[in-house]
Order: C-alpha cells, then structure tokens, then sequence
DNA sequence: AGCACGCCGACT
DNA sequence: GTCGGCGTGCTC
C-alpha cells in the first residue's frame, strides 16, 4: 500500500500557503515522517521546492471529492531523516499565521533554523534513549503557600507581579522536595551551604554557589523546576539578550546544566540547531528572546513571559506576530500554564485579567521600592531648570553612596539631546537636512543626529551668535555633573554603546540609559529616575504604559525597600508607583482605549496597497470593523499612488477577518500590476496586510 | 515566483 | 488565415 505525504512548502507565497500531496517513493518510505525536510516538484516537474512534512497518510485514506483529484507527483528528495518540524510547532505555526493573515512558511521561518548537517548526525549518532538527570522540586518562593505551583500544575493562566527586589538563590539541599516550610518570602531565601553529598539524582556533585539575580528570575527559575520535577517541559522568553543571562544563571542554580536549552539571536545556526533537538528529546527548560516562544519542547506544561510590554517581542519579520501573541496561541493548543511576570502591567494583559482569562498574582509580603516622587520646576522654556535633581534626592543620594551603588537613570545617552544658541536659545539644525545637531563628546563639533553631518563654524541664523550649549541631558553629561558633586565616588556609565552587565557591590554612582542599567549583588542603595518627564513627552499610543515599565524595572534593582526618587513627576503615575499598583494606569488606560477603539481593547488590521485593493479589502470586511475606518490616506510607501487605511475590530471577529483578508490578499497576488512606463518591471503588491501594529497611528 | 493557457493586432 | 502580445491563473 503507497504512502502519501502532506507537506507544507517553503514558501513565502500566500497563495501556496496550504498543504500539498506527494507520493512517497518506497526507497524512502521508512524514513518520510512528519518533521522531515524534502524537496518536491512544484509545477511542471524541473523544479524543485523545499518542504516539511507535516502527515503522512495511506493513498486510500485519501478521498476523491476532498483531495486532489489528480495524478500525484513523487516526493523527489528525503533531504535528512531528521524530524525538525515538531507537529505541535506546526500547529503553532498555522494558528499564529491564521491569526495574523500571514504565511505559515514566513512563521516557521522563524521556528526553525536552517538545514545544519552536523549537529543532526551528531543527533542521530546519539543514544536516544539517554534519561537525562532527575530536577529536585524547589518550591517557588515569595508567593503564599504553593500557589503558582498550583496555577502550574493545574494548566492555569496568571498575571504575576515579580519580586520587586534582587533575590539570592540558592541551591535545593538534596534532601529538598518538599516545600512545606516555606516561609514565602524571598528575603528569607535560604543561604544553604554549598553541600556535596553527591546525590545521584541531582546532575552535579557539587551544588551550584548561591547567586544573586533579579527577583523575576528567581521565580522563573523555580517556576521552570518545578515543572521540570514533573518532567514536563517550560518555554520561557525574555525580552533580550541580559535578560537570557540573568535567566540563565538563575536556572543553573536549580536545574542541571543538560536541561537548559538557549534560543537567542546571537546564536550560530548550528547552536539553534542543537538547542532544538535537544528540546525535542527530553523535557527541558527552553530560554530565549522572541524565538523560544517556538521552542519544539516536549511535554509542554508552562508557558512564561518576562516582561511583556517590552517592545522587543514585538517581531520584526513577517507576519510581525508579537511573542505575546504566539504565547497566548500555544497556551490554548497545548493546555500549559501560561505566566506573564512583569512590575508593570501592559495594557495587553490588564485586559485578559479584566476579561477573567488572566489570574492575578502577587508576591506575599514583598518589601516594595519605596517610591518617592518629587514634582519640580521647569523654566518657560519647558526644559528642566538647574535643579535637576532635588536636593531631597541629592542628600538621600549622597548618604546611600556610602553604603553602596546608587543608580541614576537617563533617558538619552551622551551628552545631550540637542544644542541651542548661547544667546538668544534658538534650537541649532543642520544646514544640509534640517535634523537638529547634537554633540557627541564635551567640545566636539556639532553633528547632526539624522545624517551625522558635521556643522563647523556653526552661526545661529537668528542672532549671527556662534556658541552653542546642550540642552537637555545625556548620560554623559548627567556624569559630569555627578563627579563633581561626588569627588570622591566611583562613576560609571552604562549606555546601549557601552553596556555593562553587572556592577560590584561597592560606592559607586552608576548613571544608565533606561534599560540598560545594570545589575548589583544585593540591589542598589538608592535610585533615582530623572528624566521620566521627558520620557513621558514622546508621542505614541504606549508612551505612558512604556514609562512605568522602564521606571519599574529600574526601582526593581534597588535593594529590598531601598528609596527611589521619582524626579519631576506627580499624579497618578507617581502615585501608581509610590503605591507600587502598578495595575491601575493599565487599567485607566485600558478603559480610555476602550471608549476610543484602540488597541487592546480591539485588534486593528493596517491595510496598505493600491486605492483599488484597499477599497475592495475594506469593503469585503463588511460589518466586521468597529468604529470609523481611517484613511484609506495616500503614502507614497514602498511605491508612489500607494494608500493605507486601518480598521478596527473586536477581538470576536478575529478569525474572520484574517480570514477575509488574507483571501483578498490571494486574490490580488495573482493578478500583479505592472508599473507604467516603457520598461516593465515588477510592482510592489497590490494588498499588504499588516495585523496588530503596536503603533498604528503613527504613520497616519 | 515562474510558466502555461488564452483571447486580440500586424505579418508571410 | 496565423504568430505572438502579455493579462490571468495554477502549482499536489
């Protein structure tokens, strides 16, 4: 009896985005599973595709009226007995695709690395019937008597505060797997001296020294062990590289070595490769940036996300599927627990906890920053006065640097982030393309931020004056001023150029840009957030929700209780965060989105192409968008004549609407436009859909 | 993507 | 009468 091979193609083409039958040749039937890499002929036999195979059924399973009715090509190639494509990853793949009118082939793309020959023989090579090491059950520590282990173990879904403080994990003692005495608090977290009973069923003989890591850490880490004690396994992403480590090094404290599988862009194909093999053959805990949300791990029983809101899990590659978004898809495949640990609260999981879909969660008794904001004064030119920083947070910054490092926040690196006129203050632009100059060292010639010209001999077209100063201020100059009022402390700079990963536990003034402050043994002596009124100024629908995550993440690495001066800001976010409720402008601003259509509190569909395409998608929508359409508007992106229109729906019309979309995308993609004028040439495509854009607006 | 199929203008 | 233009549609 022949088999047949459905497989989906490698292909970014919609109109090919569905599975296609192969026979399957009997040379190669024994190997010709699901997952495996082949090549197939696609159209009139000379050439070649490749594919996946996702089933493989008997050719008399297949039914005349629901299959092809055709005579079946043969797969031509088994291109490696490999199984790379997990079924539960295609699955994935196809709903998060369906939910984004996107491509499955564009999603794998990013679910599975490329064709790497060594680490599969090395694979293949392997005793597959290797058992890894047991995990000891550590209980998870800071919440109340088991309870996320309840919420794990019961496949729930929760919204959990972290720990808003650093936390020193230690090893499980050998005897560990009960967790009734725990205290469920992090600060009591056990020192536990280093033992070396040599428990066979622990991975090493010595256990790993206590460490220090972020809170959040901590209770992922833990959360990951206790599923992996049910050898089950855990997908954890992250939003970036520091935060893989951070994760790292937490679990390494818990779990052997072996059970840990990275999925991080600075990784070589080959490590990705590995890593997903590894996945797939024994329960593990799978780390990562946005690419370990895909992570093939076997027995899947938790799900987590660090830190939501951040936008990097906003994807960059089609079809812009954010990390959140493929979470929330493969909780409802596969039944895990689904964590999203964050300070701050995005709009995006208030609404899942304000629908009942999210549980809350929050540490027991957790000594939270203590949040001190200062309103103050700008002069009428709206930039900050002198007093930049209070003198309240001056003398508390001073004390606590004699105990220990204090974190200064900035929002702009350098020196500054523009240059005005000594004379008359008129801002300075550049003369070739406007953008305005800034100077990237003390007393360096003016440049432009936008085309990096240089403006030597600069005159103010105003007064004729030719002196510059800084405006605002950068990193760099926000440390200039600090070793001066310091003389006698360490000053140290972290910025996205010169990124610092951790700094000693020792005085210090440590100046960082908004997320890239480093971490302390212990947590900081002091902290203060300086610039969040400038941060706060930016245009864009997330600005707020985005300023109290960075402004929260910053306060979470003070040590337990320790002051964090909030600079120049009152209201309700100062409230907010001197309450640490962090909850409470997500939930304000959940309700204005709502009362306005925008997202979350409904989907929006940017639609970009010829007036005609976008015309015609809108009008196929029919009654689905809510509230007005806007736009179609004219942009002249990627091509010229070009228009774009976003529509609005509630989440119910979802599937229907990457439906109806994605159809009209087909339906346009095979009748191309070919531009006018005496060469022809390709055009660009008469519809693009793009779901979900964080910011939609912008553009409009 | 590519390539075949199909319905209207100037050529042997 | 036919050769060939490229719009349209399909690919197991």
């Amino acid at each position: 009896m022949a088999t047949v091979a459905r497989v989906v193609l490698d292909s970014p083409l919609p109109q090919l985005d569905r599975l296609f039958d192969y026979r399957v040749p009997a040379e190669i039937e024994d190997d010709c599973v699901p997952g495996v890499r082949v090549r197939v002929p696609l159209r009139s036999g000379a050439r070649m595709t490749d594919a996946y195979v996702v089933e493989i059924v008997a050719d008399d399973a297949l039914s005349p009226e629901n299959d092809f009715p055709g005579e079946l090509s043969a797969v031509e190639e088994l291109v490696s007995p490999v199984p790379v494509l997990a079924p539960e990853v295609w699955q994935l793949a196809r709903a998060v695709a369906d939910r984004a009118a996107g491509v499955a082939s564009d999603v794998l793309r990013l679910a599975v690395p490329t064709r790497q020959v060594r680490p599969e023989k090395a694979w293949l090579a392997r005793d597959r019937g290797h058992v890894p090491p047991r995990v000891t059950a550590v209980p998870v520590e800071g919440y109340g008597d088991a309870v996320l282990e309840g919420v794990i173990d019961a496949g729930g879904r929760a919204a959990v505060s972290a720990i808003p403080h650093p936390v020193l994990l230690a090893a499980p003692t050998t005897t560990a797997a009960d967790d009734a005495d725990s205290t469920g608090d992090a600060d009591s977290t056990d020192t536990g001296d280093a033992d070396s009973t040599g428990d066979p069923d622990t991975a090493d003989s010595t256990s790993p020294a206590p460490t220090w890591v972020p809170g959040w850490a901590a209770t992922l880490a833990q959360a990951a062990a206790h599923t992996l004690a049910g050898e089950r396994s855990a997908v954890i992403a992250v939003p970036d590289f520091r935060d893989v480590a951070d994760l790292e090094r937490a679990l390494l404290v818990l779990v052997p070595a072996e059970r840990v599988v990275r999925f991080d862009a600075k990784q070589t194909n080959g490590q990705r490769a590995r890593a997903l093999l590894t996945a797939r053959t024994h329960p593990v805990v799978a780390i990562g940036s946005r690419a370990a949300v895909y992570a093939p791990a076997s027995e899947l029983g938790l799900i987590a996300l660090w830190d939501d809101g951040d936008p990097s899990f906003a994807e960059q590659r089609a079809p812009y599927v954010h990390t959140r978004d493929v979470a929330l898809v493969r909780t409802a495949q596969s039944g895990a627990a689904l964590l999203m640990v964050s300070h701050a609260r995005s709009t995006d999981v208030q609404r899942l906890v304000e629908l009942g879909w999210l549980r809350e969660v929050s540490p027991y008794r957790a000594r939270v920053p203590k949040v001190i904001p200062t309103a103050h004064q700008t002069n009428a030119d709206g930039y900050a006065a002198q007093a930049r920083i209070p003198s309240s947070a001056w003398r508390a910054a001073r004390e606590a640097s004699h105990d220990g490092p204090v974190l200064v926040q900035v929002s702009n690196p350098g020196f500054g982030t523009g240059l005005v006129c000594t004379e008359c203050g008129e801002r300075a632009h550049c003369r070739v393309c406007g953008g305005p100059l800034g100077s990237p060292h003390a007393g360096s010639t003016p440049q432009c931020r936008f085309c990096g010209a240089l403006a030597a001999g600069y005159r103010c077209p105003t007064c004729g004056n030719g002196r510059l100063k800084p405006v605002g201020q950068g990193a760099q100059r926000t440390a200039d001023e600090l070793g001066r009022a310091f003389p006698n402390t360490r000053i140290v700079v972290a910025d996205g150029s010169r990124p610092i990963d951790e700094v000693p536990a020792r005085p210090a003034v440590v100046v960082a840009t908004r997320g890239a402050e480093p971490d302390v043994a212990g947590g900081y002596a002091c902290v203060l957030l300086l610039d969040g009124e400038r941060m706060l100024a930016r245009e864009g629908l997330r600005v707020q929700e985005d300023v109290l995550r960075i402004w929260a993440n910053a306060a979470a690495k003070g040590a337990p209780g320790a002051p964090v001066y909030l600079v120049g800001i009152g209201g309700k976010l100062a409230n907010a965060m001197a309450l640490w409720r962090l909850d409470v402008p997500a939930h304000e601003e959940l309700t204005d989105r709502r009362e306005l259509f925008f997202p979350p509190a409904v989907r929006v569909a940017t639609l970009t192409g010829t007036d005609e395409a976008v015309t015609g998608a809108i009008e196929a929508l029919g009654d689905a968008p809510v509230g007005p359409v806007l736009g179609p508007v004219p942009v002249d992106d990627p091509t010229p004549g070009t228009v774009r229109a976003i529509v609005r729906f509630p989440y119910g019309h979802g599937t229907e609407v990457a439906a109806t979309l994605k159809a009209e995308v087909i339906r346009r993609s095979s009748t191309r436009r070919v531009v006018k004028g005496g060469t022809k040439r390709r055009a660009a495509p008469a519809l693009r859909v793009r779901m979900d854009d964080a910011e939609p607006f912008s553009e409009v």
